[in-house]
DNA sequence: TCTTATATGTGTTATATAGGAATTTAAATG
DNA sequence: CATTTAAATTCCTATATAACACATATAAGA
C-alpha cells in the first residue's frame, strides 16, 4: 500500500500521475491489462471510487481502454480506430482508408541538423534516422514522406528492418516507444522534382505538406514527419470540438 | 419534477439530453447561469450525483463552463479561448493572432445551389446569403473567404448588418445561432484570378483551402465557409489527440 | 463432445454522506 | 459610508454501498 507521496494536488490527479508513470516506464505495456479498481485502490491506498475518476479521465485522454466485464487496458496502436486517429486524409464522400501499399525510398543514418535538434529536442552530435517512403492510396501514389528519428531512441534500424506501413504499430513493439500525441502544422506548397516523381503530378502543382511531430506518454518527442500529399482526389480531415 | 420521459440509456445520459434540449431551444440562453446541481437534481427526479455527472460530460463537450463557487454556465463564443478554438493559423514560431482587419467584399442573397442544399441541409428553393471578405494577419491579406448561410436562420442579414471580425459571436448575440462544432476539409489549390487578386500574390500560387461546415448544439449546419490562406508566412495548426 | 447453466470477476450506474474550496451575499463594525 | 467578518451558496473531492451489465471461466447435463 502506497501512498502518494508527492502530497500535491487531488488524490485522484495523484493516482492518475501514478499510472502514466507506470505505463511511460514500461511496467505495464501496450495491450496488457491493469489490475482492477479494487485492487488499485488497494495498493495506492484509496477508495476504489478515487481510482475510478482517474482510470476515466485516463481512458479520455486516450491512455487505456476501458472494457465492461473485461478490464483496463494500456492503449496501443493496434485497433483500427487508433491508426485513424493518425491518419486524416480522407476520399471524397467521406471514405476513409489506410495506406495498404507503399514504395521504400530508403533508410539512411546521418547526423542530426539544426532542425533535427529543435524538433526532436536533440543533444548536439547526435544521430538520426531517416526514412523516405510514398504511400498509395487508391492505387495511386499520393503521399511522398520524410521521417526522421532519433537514432538513440531507436537503435539499429535499418532498411533490412523494411519498416511496415502502419510505422507507430511498428514502433511500439519493436522499439516500445508509443505515440500518444502529434502536432501538424499545415501548409500549401508547390511540387518540387522529388515529388513531382513520386506522385506523378508535374512540378508547381499544390501539394499539401504535412509537417508532424509526435510524442510519446510523457511529452518526449519521437518523430518528426513531412508528408506532402497530393489532394487532387483526397482531403485532409479536420474536427474541431467534440 | 420530471421524470425523463424517454427512459432510453443511463439516467445521467437522460439528464445530459434534456439539459441539452433546453440549450439548443434557447430557455437557457449562452453565458447564463443553469440552476444548481441540487435545484436541478430536484427538478429531474434524480440524484445530485447524477446531476453532476451529466454537467460535467457536458462540460467535457465544451457546451458548459463551471466555476466554484459560482455556478455552471452555458458557454457562449466570448471568451479568448472560445475563439481560437476556431481558428487555426498562426505565424512561424507558434504565434496565435486573430485577425483584426478585414475588407468586406459583399453580402448577396440567392436561391441556393446544389451544393449549398447538400452542406446546409436545405431545402429545394431556399435562399442563403453570402458574405465574401479577405481577412488580414500580421498587416497582410492572407485569408480570402466565402461564406455561406441560410437565409431562414439569419434573416434580414445584409450587407448594412457589417458584419464583425468574430462571426461566431455574431450569430450567436444577433440571431440565437450558437456554432458548437465545425468539420474541416483541407486541401491544395492554386490561386485563381480572384485569390491572386485578394491575396496579393501570383496566379498558380498553391494555397491552401478550408472548407468548413458549422453545427449547432443539436448538430443542423449553420454556416458553410470555404477560406483560401496565403500560407507563406502561415501555418494550420492541428493538434491529435488530447 | 458439445451445449447449457452457474459462478466469478470486472466495469457501470445510481445514490448517499461529509467535508473542503471558491465565490457571493449579508451582516456587523468602525 | 467603507471595511471587515460571517454566513450562505455552489461546485469539488473523497468515500461508501448496492444493484446492474458484460465477459469469461467452470461445472453440469445431454
Amino acid at each position: 500500500m502506497i501512498r502518494p507521496a508527492t502530497g500535491q494536488g487531488p488524490l485522484y490527479r495523484q493516482t492518475r500521475d501514478l499510472i502514466i508513470r507506470r505505463i511511460a516506464d514500461g511496467a505495464w505495456e501496450p495491450g496488457q491489462r491493469l489490475p482492477s479498481e479494487w485492487d488499485l485502490a488497494d495498493e495506492f491506498g484509496v477508495s476504489q471510487g478515487t481510482v475510478r475518476k482517474a482510470l476515466n479521465d485516463l481512458a479520455d485522454e486516450n491512455m487505456v481502454v476501458r472494457h465492461q466485464g473485461r478490464g483496463t487496458f494500456v492503449a496501443s496502436h493496434t485497433s483500427q480506430r487508433e491508426l485513424f486517429h493518425f491518419f486524416h486524409l480522407e476520399a471524397p464522400g467521406g471514405v476513409r482508408q489506410l495506406p495498404v501499399t507503399s514504395r521504400l525510398i530508403g533508410v539512411t543514418s546521418r547526423r542530426a541538423s539544426r532542425n533535427d535538434m529543435e524538433r526532436l529536442n536533440l543533444s548536439i552530435n547526435a544521430y538520426v534516422v531517416d526514412i523516405q517512403r510514398v504511400r498509395d492510396l487508391g492505387g495511386k501514389p499520393v503521399i511522398s514522406e520524410h521521417i526522421t528519428l532519433a537514432a538513440k531512441l531507436f537503435p539499429s534500424l535499418t532498411q533490412e528492418d523494411d519498416p511496415p506501413n502502419e510505422l507507430y504499430q511498428f514502433y511500439e513493439q519493436r522499439f516500445g516507444m508509443t505515440v500518444h500525441r502529434a502536432v501538424e502544422h499545415l501548409r500549401a506548397i508547390a511540387a518540387g522534382a522529388r515529388e513531382a516523381e513520386h506522385l506523378g503530378v508535374k512540378q508547381g502543382t499544390p501539394l499539401l505538406e504535412i509537417d508532424r511531430v509526435a510524442e510519446a506518454v510523457d511529452g518526449m518527442p519521437i518523430e518528426w514527419r513531412r508528408s506532402r500529399c497530393d489532394t487532387q482526389n483526397h482531403r485532409y480531415l479536420s474536427e474541431i470540438l467534440k
